[in-house]
DNA sequence: GAGTGGTCTAGACCACTCG
DNA sequence: GAGTGGTCTAGACCACTCG
């Protein structure tokens, strides 16, 4: 039998347990290796894992954290839309790219005051010719200044922010939910009023500033998240 | 730099512009650690990254393949009933739990001869008296002997066959899927015929068998799924 | 400067697949 | 039996953190 499942498991009980202390760190790989007779490389898999699985976080020169309790809140990550279509010829259609006032539901998504300039998105996005994303974003005019002389249809609009106009984005949140189709969207995905579809709204941060909100909606038919796991 | 990151983009490139065939495996981990002059060990890593994101799959003594140009990617996790129905008084109605036996379909989804036993339980999980969740589980009846015996409204299921019954769980693939509910879904959940739902499908692994197959119906207007993550 | 995690090497043995 | 992926070792050097 492997020897990582073993020290993975072990290491999981005592996390649960509260057997390491929140703010201090683990032992270290070296010393873990030591105590459960193995090379570091060994004991190195095992925590690997556990990162991935949000039990611990690392820092490169400081240690290996319990990362306390918050972990383990239903988790999804949304691969960019080029991935994911991949095979297939995709194109992107821009409906619509303005600067507009914000409105009150605005202001309170954005944190900003009502009036402010937000830069609108509107998009689609298809594959082979077939709509599969409507995409809508909002994003913080002050923040992304020259953002609407960028080809909108062609460049990611994520990249140029970060890469063209330097915006660091610091943390993401997101929510996946199941949704109808209403008219609107139905229209443009061109599939039934009513379709079962995902709706993804996300806010990304620079900081505690809101840079942007966006919402996606993806076609039911036509998607699937995947995932595979060892308990 | 890191070698192995310009090995998974490298292999990511060929990946999709479909540079190994669909079916036939990618050169084997030596031959790619010759290739890009590494040792085994950092190929291995490029590769473990581009398994994990769904690019390829491997199979111990055959090699590795391309998982092809599904529009299945991205990662989900989905807590226990308990968890997420938090704060409400949770309850369990078992509509249906006797052993059947395997229609076609089952013995594909399964992987076991048509007519073999199969043990089906219907549920449906409720929060305060509201429907919340359908349940339809297929399970090996010869590997999980006695299950019936359980009080299947009170007890986890999972926790009995691992606990009880013995049964490892060595793995559990599952996909999640946004689709319209139909009659016999939408009365038991109380929901109008039509209205959004998420479907997960869950297969359970011990070894190279399967355990058992399971389909979740899940209220959209009732549940998401929510995610934080640093770029 | 001591200790930490990040990466890498050149081997080794094993379980498994396949013709 | 040859080849594959799965695991493991005992080292090494590096970038980084911290007192």
């Amino acid at each position: 039998m492997a020897k990582y499942p073993l020290i993975k498991s072990t290491l999981k009980e005592r996390l649960l347990s509260s057997h390491y202390p929140e703010g201090l760190p683990l032992p270290s790989e070296p010393q873990l290796a030591k105590e459960f007779e193995v090379s570091r490389m060994t004991a190195r898999r095992a925590i690997d894992e556990l990162e991935r699985e949000g039990y611990v976080y690392r820092i490169q020169g400081a240690g290996t954290f319990p990362t306390g309790k918050r972990f383990r809140q239903g988790v999804f990550r949304v691969r960019p839309f080029k991935e994911w279509a991949r095979g297939a010829e995709t194109s992107t259609r821009v409906l619509q790219a303005r600067i507009v006032d914000a409105t009150p539901e605005m202001g309170i998504v954005m944190q900003i005051p009502v009036g402010d300039g937000v830069i609108f998105i509107h998009r689609v996005r298809c594959a082979g010719d077939e709509p599969l994303v409507i995409e809508k974003r909002y994003i913080n005019a002050e923040m992304a200044q020259g953002l609407l002389e960028h080809n909108l249809a062609v460049e990611s609009i994520h990249e140029v922010m970060v890469e063209k106009l330097g915006i660091s984005m610091t943390r993401v949140e997101q929510s996946l939910e199941a949704v109808n189709l209403r008219q609107e969207e139905a229209d443009l995905l061109q599939v039934p009023l009513g379709t079962a579809a995902f709706l993804i709204r996300r806010t990304s941060y620079s900081g505690v500033k809101r840079v942007a909100y966006i919402n996606y909606w993806v076609r039911g038919d036509r998607y699937a998240f995947q995932d595979s796991f060892e308990p």
